[in-house]
DNA sequence: TAGATTGTTAATCGATTAACAATC
DNA sequence: TAGATTGTTAATCGATTAACAATC
């Protein structure tokens, strides 16, 4: 089950695709998949869909297609996703909030596992079992919690110290919601997620022909 | 200001940085910038950088570099993010909260224009001046006050139906925040943000070696 | 002038698509 | 068997990189 070529964003783009559509075929009771079940769910070519299984090792059978439970298990496995990897959020404000009660955690293998801000009339309170806790704290319970990951969603005025701290604490990936470029030594994963882009692209796709 | 050829979607995301690197530049006071000014502060080689401002109509002048202002201007008016246009928000959750209360929509050219949700309890509350309005008002209001994009933060049971709702209505975009596939017609513009995809290509990318 | 930087073409690289033999 | 579907190679397409003459 090794993997030595790197994927394509693109393509991991795809086979996060593929793993949502294959998980509800399971859910509807099928136990093979072909390529172009597959392909036309999602408006991909079922070749490109065939190609992609096949980078990832896959053993479908001719006429019959892909076995579900398989092909499921070896998306998984490559987005390491039946690990639970303890992960925090810093800053509470709405969108935090909102982040700490949504479903993705489980879907992504994270479990949500520390609240950090600095608003004295917030740190103490409870959200769903979890203390919020100040900000001084951040290095101590990253260190003994193991957290791997950090959702930043602070001011932008705090986002680049905030990040320092959990770098240094042994965060591998920051997914920062701050539409502040971080500077952050390569072996720490960040995944910039600036809402403003998706606005721009649909502004840019919608514009008026002129 | 003819914009024949169409632009790939990374092209669209490097200018999307341009943009906000260039505008950080402005606010330094800087009046021209270089194709290395830009690329290494993104990471991006120069000729690369060259060639999308190339491909923008752009007028570069060798030795001194682009105008600011123009360069500004001109990706500003390919993105249209000078019209301020007219959106909603559907479902007012943590999560529509959260991005009622960003910076985003100026940056995106958009405007908060309605708050819809069908909790009796917040229908009727008020929100940075904004009454939150019930689902059976959306069709009418979108009509009359034209507005363009839609923001989805619904259950999920609910989201085809809303999204069907607004594009009866009209609506040109849809900023889908459920993790749902929404069948639309071509005509609609569907920007796809499940939140889950950011965490999953964190967990990717920083899968322990096996 | 000399040096820096653009505009723009050509070369490279990678990803997608097409195709079809292998196989169940 | 015949037909459907995979595995896998080759062809195409597009995007990035390299290169360099033009120019300020």
């Amino acid at each position: 089950m090794v993997k030595p070529k790197r994927l394509s964003r693109s393509c991991v783009l795809r086979l996060e695709l593929y793993l949502e559509i294959i998980e509800q075929f399971q859910k509807e009771g099928r136990q093979y998949v072909t390529s172009s079940d597959i392909g036309s769910a999602l408006g991909i070519a079922p070749g490109n869909v065939r190609q992609d299984l096949f980078g990832l090792g896959s053993a479908g059978r001719p006429k019959v297609g892909y076995e579900v439970t398989r092909l499921i298990a070896l998306i998984r496995d490559l987005f390491d996703l039946d690990r639970e990897k303890p992960a925090c959020i810093i800053g509470f404000g709405n969108l935090g909030r909102a982040l700490a009660g949504s479903n993705m955690w489980s879907r992504g293998g994270y479990k949500l596992a520390a609240i950090f801000d600095n608003d004295p009339s917030i740190v103490g309170t409870d959200f769903a079992g979890l203390r919020v806790r100040s900000i001084a704290e951040i290095f101590g319970v990253i260190k003994t919690q193991g957290i791997e990951m950090a959702v930043i969603t602070v001011p932008a005025s705090a986002a680049q110290e905030v990040a320092d701290i959990v770098q240094n604490a042994g965060v591998k990936a920051i997914w920062n919601f701050v539409p502040v470029r971080l500077n952050m030594p390569e072996t720490v994963a960040v995944e910039n997620q600036s809402l403003a882009w998706g606005l721009i692209t649909l502004s840019h796709r919608t514009r008026p022909a002129q």
